[in-house]
DNA sequence: GTGAAAGCGCTAACAA
DNA sequence: TTGTTAGCGCTTTCAC
């Protein structure tokens, strides 16, 4: 790595001339800026980012945590924090707790010894579960800028960015209703979380509003134990929750309709309905979440209800750099900003 | 952020002193350690890493560009990233080219600035195409570590690391032979990527073998130009490389197995040929790049050769570190890594 | 056992 | 217009 100094020795001028030349600075005569930059071309200079971050005390940096980057909602979340972070002029170093709690300290821990200037959090499953928050107050208490994102808790005073899970529920139930359905399921396989917990809450909420009563019968609650993020779940699902599900379908034969709350549990059910030879979605309709592409890869589509995740990222990247840039002593108050989710494809179009 | 320096003057001790004493130098009395670290603790002081690094000329940080996240193979190739710096001690810092080379050539300048003790790298698709690697080369000059993983390039002396693409597919077509199939049909999306044409290749080699001719008509290749990630390739996915698909399968109705050479294409041929009424494993076996996850979604389910995706993100890592620490002097020759692929699940079993 | 000083690469106030 | 100096937070050599 070519250095000031190195420049400044060759040129025979002083490291600040140097410093200045480079930086365009108007003290300097065009004819040293000239050969100034001359020089830093050919020698390939380029200013070194810590020294840099050393002297201003901003590293123009984002600690990224993320509770799965398998989960490909939080894929597009990350991919949409990149793309805004960057556009901002700023870079992203990331970490995956993988649901647990102590990992989420450790990465904390590290985003606290200076290397970013705000962090960007998911929370993981185990931190919502044992309801303690102490070590990410921490943070507040070193200064550093953090926005909550989509998994969140009342209990941190900050920024936060979370999808209307609660309304998005209730308005597809409703939709459904519209569309003549008279009998809709509910599946979840996130009840534990409490994103899950807001849809639970906008299906029971719905199905008293529109049917007069919210029949337990027809919520299916698949509990699991969260594994490592490399196993994916994926024996669970395709063994106890294909069983449970199937066992749902056949127990609830008037089903016309089914919201499930998680990404995957709606395609098990488009697979196992298609596998029971059932019409979907004309005599079964049934929505997930998801993205285009989920609904793609189902036989039949599957409905789904977009979360914006990529929207999610950017927003919270958005607010996150506002608050780094405002004045501190200008207290203004924390945003909780909601992404609107839409329902596309499928049959409730 | 509390420093050495307001440790020293609470303590009324030099910097010099509380520097050696947090770091448990043998030259500080216990006593002193005690005081200075009991400080230490209560003040939550953490040792600045910008600090270090300008001094260490390390960062302990590596630099990650990644053509696409969205694409479920390179998610987890970043978790094995991910997982594998941070017990080595390394942070990562990701970004996403989006298959751009202006975004990769953009990439490796911010890195090139000083922040980074290595770099993983998997080529965009338009680096690939035009073929043009000068931007790479010029980590070289500044004695950047490199690993390319993925999608890498004769023309770049380097660590790498890679799958057996050429061998899946050779003995994907060896084993379906085996169980008697005897017309097997080729499907690829991305024919105009390097490992594209590996599989590709694998597959006129093995046809040649065991059929003693690769028949073109048995070979689709699916073309598209490449979008926004954001964008998904959905819409193109969803029309017309599904139509394409199907009368692929419509016009060969004598094919008893088709391989797909990328993770989409062997999700829309089990769709496709479940909806064609084919039985499938028994009449058509089909055969696709993914793991369990992907295979659990497709219904009937899809046979998939596993990357070992993980895998190949902590193999690079591994050998990024290693050539980091590594005295430069004493030129290693580089090497390539080759990570197996498995064949599990589905009909080939 | 402790402290003073230099220096990592850079910027910026001030001096010349 | 250019150079000198101090300092960002830390480590480390060398005096004391």
């Amino acid at each position: 790595m070519v250095t000031l100094k190195q420049l400044a020795q060759q040129l025979n001028v002083s490291v600040s001339t140097v410093s200045k030349a480079i930086n365009n600075s108007e003290e300097i005569s065009a004819e040293t800026i000239k050969r100034v930059q001359k020089l830093a071309t050919e020698l390939n200079y380029k200013r070194n980012k810590i020294a840099l971050s050393l002297k201003s005390n901003k590293t123009l940096t984002l600690g990224v945590i993320l509770p799965d980057i398998l989960n490909r909602f939080y894929a597009k979340v990350l991919y949409g924090i990149q793309i805004t972070a960057e556009e901002l002029g700023y870079d992203i170093i990331t970490f995956f707790s993988r649901e647990s709690m102590s990992k989420e300290i450790d990465y904390l821990q590290i985003i606290g010894s200076g290397t970013v200037d705000g962090v960007l959090l998911a929370l993981s499953e185990e931190t919502l579960n044992k309801n303690d928050f102490s070590h990410i107050k921490d943070l507040t208490i070193n200064n550093t800028p953090l926005v909550l994102l989509d998994r969140i808790t009342d209990k941190i005073n900050c920024d936060k960015v979370i999808i209307d899970d609660f309304d998005a529920i209730y308005n597809e139930v409703k939709s459904l209703v519209k569309m003549g359905r008279k009998q809709i399921g509910f599946i979840t396989a996130i009840n534990n979380l409490n994103v899950g917990q807001f849809r639970s809450n906008g299906y029971r909420k719905a199905s008293i509003d529109f049917f007069g009563k919210c029949d337990q019968q027809l919520m299916l609650k698949l509990v699991h134990q969260t594994d490592s993020a490399t196993k994916e779940n994926s024996e669970y699902y395709r063994t106890a929750a294909h069983q449970s599900i199937e066992q749902f379908i056949i127990n609830n034969p008037d089903l016309d309709a089914i919201i499930a709350a998680d990404n995957i549990s709606g395609i098990l059910a488009v697979n196992i309905g298609s596998k029971l030879n059932i019409k979907i979605p004309k005599d079964l309709s049934i929505v997930g979440f998801g993205d285009k592409l989920t609904s793609m890869l189902s036989h039949p589509q599957l409905t789904i209800i977009n979360q914006h995740a990529v929207q999610i990222g950017k927003r919270s990247v958005e607010l996150l750099i506002k608050r780094i840039n405002c004045d501190k002593s200008s207290d203004n108050s924390f945003v909780t900003e909601i992404i609107q989710t839409t329902t596309v494809g499928g049959s409730s179009k």
